[in-house]
DNA sequence: GTCATTGCAAAGGATTTGCAGTTCC
DNA sequence: GGAACTGCAAATCCTTTGCAATGAC
C-alpha cells in the first residue's frame, strides 16, 4: 500500500503526534521497509534528508509512535530493538544465520487454540508465532556452523 | 526432575565442558528455577556460595552452555537476556504488566501446519509461540494502564 | 504563546573484551 | 603441562535522560 503525507499527517493527528518533517521521514521509512530495521537503520535512512537529525531524535520518535500504537517493537534477539510498522495481525521468521526476519501473514496462525496449563486468572489478548530456520543463502553458505544464540 | 552432581558432570563431558564448581552452581541453579533468570539473577543466585565470583563468569558460562546447547537463551524483551535449561519444545506466556514468564508446555502447539508464504528455500528448524496477556494479579492492580511495549 | 519536539552531550545499564592468575583434565 | 576457566577492570554497545533551543498547533 502506499502512503502519501496526508494519510501520515492524518495519522498523527487521531494520536495527538505533531507533525514535523523528522517524524514523518521517520515513520515513513518504517512503513516502506519490509525489514525490520533497529533504531540506526532507520536513522541511516533518514539521515541524508536531515543531516542535522541525532540518533535520540529516532529513540524519541519510536517510542512516541510505539506509545501510540502506530508501530510494534518487534523482540527477536535481546540486543537491538527493531521495529514494525505493519500491525496486521502477523508472525516472524527468522534466519539463525544472518537474523533476517521475515513477515509470515499465514492467517491460520491467528486462530490457536487457547492453550492448557497456564494460570486460570491469566487473561490472554494476543500471541505470536516466531519459527526459525535457515534462508537458502546462508544454507548454502554455511552448509552448517550457524550461530546457535538466539533461541526463545 | 531431581539432577544430581554427577548428573551435571556427565552432561558437562559429553560437550566437552570441564566441570567447575562455579559452572556447576549455575547451571543447577538454572535447572532449578522455574521463572526464566537474568545473567544477574542467576549471580544473585549463585553468589552466597561463590562470594569472589564475578558476574563477568556468569556472563561466560551462560554463553558457554549455549554454545553447547545446554540452556536457550529466552527474548523476549530486549532489554536483558533471560534463560532457560528446559529443552523440551513448549512455549511462553508473557505478562505484559509484570513481565512474568510461564512456561507453557501444552504439546498441541508443537505441531503447527508449516506455514504458507515463506520463501522456498528458506528451511525451518523450530518454532515457538509466545502469549502475551495479563496474570491476575497484574489484572487486579492495574485494572487496564499497561506497559505497550514489547509486541512482536 | 505554549508545549511538544528536536539536537546535542552526557549518563545509564547490559554485555563483552583484555589480560593475568588459577584450575581442571 | 596446557588449554580452559575465573576474576577484575575497562571498554563497548544500545538506549535513555537532561536541558536549552526550536517549531507545530
Amino acid at each position: 500500500m502506499e502512503i502519501s503525507f496526508s494519510d501520515i499527517k492524518r495519522k498523527f493527528q487521531e494520536c495527538g503526534l505533531k507533525t514535523t518533517p523528522q517524524r514523518t521521514a521517520i515513520y515513513d521509512a518504517l512503513l516502506r521497509s519490509t525489514a525490520h530495521p533497529t533504531a540506526e537503520d532507520l536513522f541511516v535512512k533518514v539521515a541524508p534528508q536531515f543531516p542535522m537529525m541525532s540518533l535520540n531524535t529516532v529513540y524519541y520518535t519510536l517510542g512516541v509512535l510505539r506509545t501510540s500504537g502506530l508501530i510494534h517493537e518487534v523482540n527477536i534477539g535481546h540486543t537491538r530493538a527493531r521495529f514494525d510498522a505493519n500491525l496486521t495481525p502477523h508472525h516472524h521468521l527468522i534466519c539463525l544465520g544472518c537474523q533476517t526476519i521475515v513477515d509470515v501473514m499465514d492467517p491460520r496462525l491467528n486462530r490457536l487454540t487457547s492453550p492448557f496449563g497456564i494460570p486460570k486468572d491469566f487473561e490472554i489478548t494476543g500471541h505470536q508465532v516466531v519459527f526459525r530456520g535457515l534462508c537458502g543463502s546462508c544454507r548454502r553458505h554455511t552448509g552448517r556452523s550457524i550461530n546457535h544464540s538466539s533461541s526463545g
